[in-house]
DNA sequence: AACATCAAGAATATCGACAAAGGATGACAT
DNA sequence: ATGTCATCCTTTGTCGATATTCTTGATGTT
């Protein structure tokens, strides 16, 4: 049997921070002292330290010289400046996918937006979020990855991954209610349909006003846990 | 008297690295041997990791798990892709600051406007590059800086880090003949006046215009240089 | 004779532990 | 109550052991 490709323990580090700082588990500004996660993950310092660089370059955890790490404050003017960067770059890229996406592209959107629609079939609460987010996720990659330039989609990932933060902060606290999951339902239906159309002015407004919904609930949850 | 803030080794081993791999000095898929950056920079082990792991994630090195690290290939693929994906970003980003730019923003590109184009009293040919490459790079960050996004503009400089060994290629090989820079002279002139006119379509087109340019020579040296 | 395969040795990356330097917290004196 | 000092804790840099990988040379096969 093959042997997974062992990837050393800086790598792996890096994941679990990460994960564990997206969901939460480390709040934001929390100071991260090299005993705790030694003993959280079991590893030598060594390990930690790379992993920790790479998430400052990433903007995910801040060094200060001789002080240590601290996970990366959250603020109400992050969340507004992110959500809008991001909602100008998939406009972008939407704008590209949609002057240059082939029929492979269209028959994948219309895939991945079929099995999101699907999600009806609710069980416990934890388990439909994660199916759906999960499958939304897909659909958007699906759409975005019509423009064909890795650079772009490399730019697109990592905004997604700073804003991860803040709708996990939203997933936890929405409940989707049959309403609203039957709302975005109509949106991603409308978007398909204005894609497929090739009408890429019309459709990158769309985009654009469907990522920002998020935004008042996200400000609302914030100032309510008072990380205002 | 205030103190340097003292930053730790390996944020100087980061800059130091980060140069060196962008000027060239490590050349494109070259092995960096640990042993000689040790001698080289004179440090241990641990802030070099340190360093190339935060390069890693600007993916200007390359790490393989048990085989150490090595310098971002350089490709004709990522060339095109990158000034494509940079172009593209400039374009949404100008649009944006045509949008949202003060007065401020305005008076500012007239003065960087006004001193990249008073480059002429040419002396040393390796000092006109500096200055004229300085003040090239002033004149756009003024124009960009309009869009007033602070993640939008750290987009914009990562993929400008990128895109920096291949126009480090550019400079060291194109000799700027005083008519080449009569031409660039009379494109941030268009420029400028199509932005202070707010014709936000047409300046998109034009600043993506404008930052191709470059591909053709780019590649023309590449294939000459066999990096192809 | 040339090429592929394999094995042994050397080099190198990787990890954990140890020592020094710099801040932060608390107590004590004024 | 405030300023100063001492102690503790944390970060930071280097060193040494271990496991993995690369290279080189020899052997067998075509």
């Amino acid at each position: 049997m093959e042997h997974a490709p062992r990837q050393n323990l800086g790598i792996s580090a890096y994941h679990w921070l990460k994960r564990d700082i997206i969901r939460g588990t480390f709040q934001p500004g929390q100071k991260l002292l090299m005993s705790r996660l030694k003993e959280r993950y079991d590893l030598g310092i060594g390990p930690l330290r790379e992993a920790l660089s790479q998430l400052v370059a990433e903007r995910l955890v801040v060094a200060i010289s001789q002080r240590g790490y601290r996970v990366a404050p959250m603020s109400l003017a992050e969340l507004a400046d992110l959500y809008d960067a991001r909602a100008q770059i998939e406009g972008l890229i939407l704008r590209l996918a949609i002057e240059r996406g082939d029929d492979a592209w269209e028959a994948d959107i219309l895939a991945t937006a079929h099995t999101l629609a699907k999600v009806v079939e609710v069980n416990t609460s934890d388990e439909l979020l994660d199916v759906w987010d999960t499958r939304h996720k897909a659909f958007h990659t699906a759409i975005a990855s019509g423009c064909d330039s890795p650079h772009l989609l490399q730019v697109r990932q990592s905004l997604f991954d700073k804003v991860e933060r803040y709708r996990h902060l939203w997933l936890r606290e929405t409940v989707l209610s049959e309403a609203a999951l039957e709302a975005k339902r109509s949106e991603h239906a409308a978007l398909v349909d204005v894609i497929l159309r090739r009408d890429a002015e019309r459709a990158a407004r769309m985009m654009r006003d469907h990522l920002m919904t998020p935004v008042p609930i996200i400000t609302e949850v914030m100032q309510r846990q008072g990380i205002a």
